[in-house]
DNA sequence: TTGAAAGCGCTAACAT
DNA sequence: ATGTTAGCGCTTTCAA
């Protein structure tokens, strides 16, 4: 009798694994006396296998505890269920919300979110990009503008769907997400224009080589842009500081900004969190907010409601940004967005009035 | 003459990848006239290339714009390259500086953080951490204890080192670099008790269903204990509304405990959020801290730095914390850990006394 | 210093 | 409903 060749149904005397290797695939087909297929088939599409048969792999996967290897089936399949997100930092509340959606809006399809973050720094956002494209993610999901070309050439030749979030920029690369940091900074400056101010002065980073908040800067911008506008001086305008901006970036620039210009009536600072920094330092100075100086921020921070007296801010929802941006990623990668043009979603701002700015005597 | 194999040399009549492929190693190989492995040597240990052979694989590498699919070297090498970390939350300033410090420590090597989050929420645990495994991280790193027995059973079966985060649990599953919850608790109460007050209060979290903050409630059952050690009530520990705990926790819990007991002296609060959200309360009602209510709090967050009066908090440098997890990992990974047996760092605590706790009258 | 063979653990595509 | 074949894109190991 001609010598069959061994079949791949797993025969008992094939290599077994040994000792502390975690199992495989192979040694749960072994078990349950079936083709790596099926098992493969149980995991991944039930209703295909017979209900005993499901059964009896269920058991030889439970009974050796089977972990699939996702880094072998993603070279087989092709499909990595990663996504990639970069941020300039996670130690900023807003941010967290923004993965944190995000993850919940990805979770059901299973994909893992790959998180990389730059520290506002470019050539840092370069290495970083690299690292992720290297792990073959479905989609790329980031903040703003790319700014360096090897950067951009990179992106684009992954060939994946790329989601800008948290800007919206005028030549998007793709897919966005966000609302414009840019009108941020021009409702703000009209906000308090329209209260009866004149002399509006703003708090804001300063740029630092390599380190740049390029979505704060455009929030500056739309604001000296509006007051140009609306004839008034920008000369209250202060950058100060590197990002990342937080409480004593407000503290301190305030600082500044009261030393050089004592009359100015009205504040924008470019965070909540430096807003809320100079309210502070405010009630330190015997500054009384808003009658002898009006604050408002930009992100609605939850810490914001919860001072005397609650900071007016611009409000976007962050969270439900990174919800949006999950659910274009599944429409995208499901093949669901049924038109082939790119999405564009503007989850749009609005002005929180609480009491920290008032109108003008 | 005989037919001889095609070498592995690249041939350009081989299956040349065509259109908007990814190109591969063996394009790159091709293209420098070099065989796959030359290219591989020039991308993980150029020292075994000569110059000259380096020079055109890397020149092919970046006309092709080449990234390695780390996959593919994954499932190869058997070495992933990703360190899990899991965390109740990310939206929680302590736990995103801990995710930062492990980032920092880690990036060098090139490994890759893969986060996850349970939202406090137990069953999720488990799914998330089945999720992690299947990627194959080569360690582990989490936070506090692990609740359900199927998820300590995988995980002790996946042969990684575990390295647990943010709590000193007293019988570690391996590694440990933290802090002990349990002693904050202490430590505050003490700090309490030492200032003279004998009708001390707490703001903590309580339990609801499969959601529970378990180094949280450490910190509860450690102050309820130093406080019946020194022969105090237990009266005033207030367990209530459920993590994750925020300012608004502080506020309204505070209303809770002093409708109850208006005649407490001094508050501990599980959370500097929580804390600063009482502080803010008091100044709404007209309560004056500390001459008529002393506040501290736990992780010294920026923000009780910033608030008037600034808030007495026990310290924990969780960007350390999270550095130092990273340097176990790097350790362990790389062998250089001489001894066998476990790692064990405590990172210690200490009271960073500011304005908002004054001595008893 | 470089190359060839073998295979990592899975799944797509095609049988049966 | 289940099995077989043939890789996915790399690296390990050994040979030259």
């Amino acid at each position: 009798m001609a010598r069959t060749v061994q079949p791949d149904m797993e025969k008992a005397e094939n290599r077994t694994s040994q000792g502390k290797q975690r199992p495989t695939i192979r040694d749960v087909s072994r078990l349950a006396g079936v083709s790596r297929m099926t098992v493969s088939r149980v995991l991944s599409d039930p209703d295909l296998v017979l209900p005993a048969t499901r059964e009896r792999v269920s058991k030889a996967i439970a009974d050796l505890g089977y972990v699939p290897d996702r880094a072998a089936g993603s070279l087989a399949s092709r499909r990595t269920g990663f996504v990639a997100l970069m941020l300039p930092t996670l130690t900023n509340a807003n941010f967290a919300a923004v993965a944190h959606g995000l993850t919940e809006a990805l979770r059901e399809d299973d994909y893992h979110l790959l998180i990389a973050y730059t520290d506002y720094d470019l050539v840092e956002e370069e290495r970083q990009l690299r690292n992720l494209l290297a792990r073959r993610p479905e989609a790329i999901v980031l903040t703003g503008t790319i700014h360096r070309r090897t950067a951009s050439r990179m992106l684009l030749a992954a060939d994946i769907p790329i989601i800008e979030i948290a800007d919206l920029p005028s030549r998007p690369i793709e897919h966005v997400v966000g609302f414009s940091n840019y009108n941020v900074g021009r409702t703000a400056a009209r906000y308090l224009i329209n209260r009866g101010f004149s002399r509006i002065g703003a708090l804001g980073g300063a740029t630092d080589g390599d380190v740049i908040d390029h979505r704060g800067e455009e929030r500056m911008r739309g604001f000296e842009d509006e007051l140009r506008i609306a004839g008034l001086s920008t000369h209250h305008v202060l950058r100060h500081g590197k990002p990342p901006i937080s409480y004593d970036h407000g503290a301190q620039s305030l600082a500044v900004l009261l030393d050089r210009d004592p009359d100015v009536e009205a504040i924008f600072a470019v965070s909540d969190l430096s807003a809320v920094g100079a309210v502070m330092e405010c009630q330190r100075r015997g500054i009384a907010v808003p009658d002898d100086l009006s604050i408002m921020g930009f992100g609605d921070f939850e810490i914001g409601r919860e001072i005397n007296p609650p900071l007016t801010s611009i409000h976007v929802d962050f969270r439900a940004l990174g919800q949006r941006a999950g659910q274009a990623v599944r429409d995208l990668l499901s093949g669901k967005e049924t038109a082939r043009r790119p999405i564009a979603v503007d989850v749009g701002l609005s002005v929180t009035e609480r009491a920290s700015v008032k109108a003008a005597p």
